[in-house]
DNA sequence: GCCTTTGTTGGAAGCGCTTCCAATTTGCGA
DNA sequence: TCGCAAATTGGAAGCGCTTCCAACAAAGGC
């Protein structure tokens, strides 16, 4: 009954080697012959161990830090289910691996928001961070926290984040690309569009998709209208109008997430119009605003949790495991188009 | 520009004592003189020394796994913000106190439920337990639980979970009764109420602060209407109806929690009943939800994240700190009625 | 064939803390 | 006043891991 899990101590004596070099395995050090590695990694298994993150990180030194860094203001949207939902993720991750976590919110409108992040790095002494766009993107800042030692990790990069550093996503453009497909199989032909803030390139690729869906059903630029908001639910609101209005009458209306989605519901309802009959809307994300709303939204749903875990991860394996030069790599997860009750028939 | 952390020997150093000393000091341990308990007080506050929970749950033994268990189906509920939000609390404190947390959604209809709850001690070693409703009332399962000497704390416990565990949550009695004394003072003098499943305590305790303020203000039983729903959106969608039809005619509906309000919201505006201007609505937690449906709700702001990271440091100082063996607390943390726009006087 | 590199392995210290146990001091009844 | 138990304090081991450094073996270079 004695369930003591098992030690690095154990698996050294059963695949007799020493410590240390059991350690250099699971390290993905150097200098271990292949046949020793695998006798290791063998043992590793017949055991079922696991380290100790705990331990770990009490011997390995450094603050074992991690930032998480959020554009957005959170005296606005103290409750939003995307930052939840990514620091949920990467808590998860931090614990598995013997990390901290502090959450940053750092408003891209501060003056002294560079300042903000190498404080994260300086006074804090993070190890890593994890950026979210449209920081996720920005290519002076990334470099400028790499060049201070600290690791970076980009969720949903849309262009130079990926070159610089390590990135955790989905494919948005194919993302854009299926949700204006179903669109366009369900007879749409006249579109609208509601981006994100400028800056933010993964928001653009959704567009990007959806566009080349549309050219691929023969149709363009002409048959779209669009407009950027900021993510918001308030934003979707005050944005719809000029939408509904335009005198291309769309008949599907494809926003960059749930939130903005659930805002153009809101105006739509109160207009009169009849979702999906008269109107097909559509969200991104798959938050549990989608579920909410009336009809619930049709969305693409994106793996936020697995990407916040993902990203930490990511961070570790550049800070204790062999990766710690290697050329940046993108992890792509799974998006799915969900349909529930607001995308039917073109009118 | 070394700016290493202090450790338990620098405390121990300035304030000349011997690092057993100190620990069993930060330990609410006995056997320490208040003169030097203080002294070693005043030192660690000079250092702004701070506990490493890495190296304290290595040396401590033990498993130092919370677990953290829901009612609802994950299948069903998979993104709920109330979950998210607890579990979200839970981890930022395991975080700082050096706990590991698994999360396990084990629906009330299981029929091997006790069995699950039993496994988390028994082969995932749990050292704690965190109760949701409405197990936070299950005398049985707690007092089980207690038996298997594995700590518990309860969530918004009702009854039954004051007396056996500690416990976390606010005053729902007096929330429920501040936001019909709202109601009251716009005018409002029918009312109705979508309350959540049996055995949900806490959920009830809304109802009788509503009941409460209702007396106060001259009103009885007979200007009440009132059904169960079971906390989904679902349920508000489906009830909503009944409560509208009733001859009553309430002129306010109030739910007990914001999800259900939403599901009310929607149906609402499908029959082409003016919210706020003919029905006011109001939710209970004040989760994102409430800022997304149109309009947005009216509710009482319920801090369920605090509550997460409460209800670690309970268990976190019944299992190392002092309170080993004391009596069973309730922490009450402060709630506030969110006025947004489904609130208005009375047609 | 001898010496230097390079590659591979093990020994041992130590991360910051808890805890067992021994040493010392204090309190108090006879 | 003495003796013994209780209260208080300190010493030291050790939790599971990383890492520095030394030891040794194999591989080239002259």
């Amino acid at each position: 009954m004695t369930a003591r899990r098992p030690t690095i101590d154990d698996v050294a004596r059963l695949s007799g080697v020493a410590r240390t070099t059991v350690s250099r395995v699971l390290n993905d050090g150097p200098n271990v012959r292949d046949e020793v590695r695998a006798r290791v990694m063998e043992a590793v298994k017949a055991l079922d161990y696991k380290v100790n993150p705990q331990a770990r990180s009490l011997a390995g030194g450094g603050s074992r830090l991690l930032g998480l860094v959020f554009a957005s203001d959170l005296e606005s949207e103290p409750n939003s289910f995307y930052h939840s939902a990514l620091e949920l993720g990467a808590l998860r991750g931090c614990l598995e691996l013997g990390y901290q976590l502090v959450t940053r919110h750092i408003p891209l409108q501060s003056a002294d928001r560079e300042q903000q992040v190498y404080d994260l790095i300086a006074t804090q002494r993070c190890e890593g961070l994890i950026f979210t766009p449209p920081y996720s993107d920005d290519a002076a800042l990334i470099a400028e926290v790499l060049r201070r030692r600290c690791r970076v990790v980009s969720i949903s990069p849309g262009g130079a984040g990926r070159d610089l550093a390590d990135g955790v996503g989905m494919d948005d453009e194919a993302g854009g690309y299926d949700i204006a497909r179903r669109l366009i199989e369900l007879g749409h032909r006249r579109f609208a569009f509601m981006g994100g803030i400028q800056g933010h390139l993964s928001a653009d690729r959704r567009l990007d998709g959806l566009m080349r869906a549309l050219s691929e059903a023969g149709l363009g630029a002409s048959d779209l209208i669009q407009v950027r908001g900021d993510f918001t639910f308030r934003s979707g609101v005050e944005l719809t109008p000029r939408l509904l209005d335009d005198p291309l009458h769309p008949t599907a209306l494809v926003c960059a997430n749930d939130d903005m989605a659930a805002g153009a519901l809101s105006v739509v309802h109160g207009r009169g119009v009849k979702v999906p009959q008269d109107l097909s809307v559509t969200g991104f994300d798959d938050t549990p605003v989608s579920a909410i709303v009336w009809p619930p939204l049709t969305t693409v749903h994106q793996p936020l949790k697995d990407m916040g875990r993902r990203a930490v991860a990511l961070l570790a394996s550049r800070l204790t495991g062999g990766r710690a030069e290697a050329e940046p790599e993108f992890d792509c997860l799974d998006h799915a188009v969900v349909e529930r009750g607001t995308a039917a028939s073109a009118p």
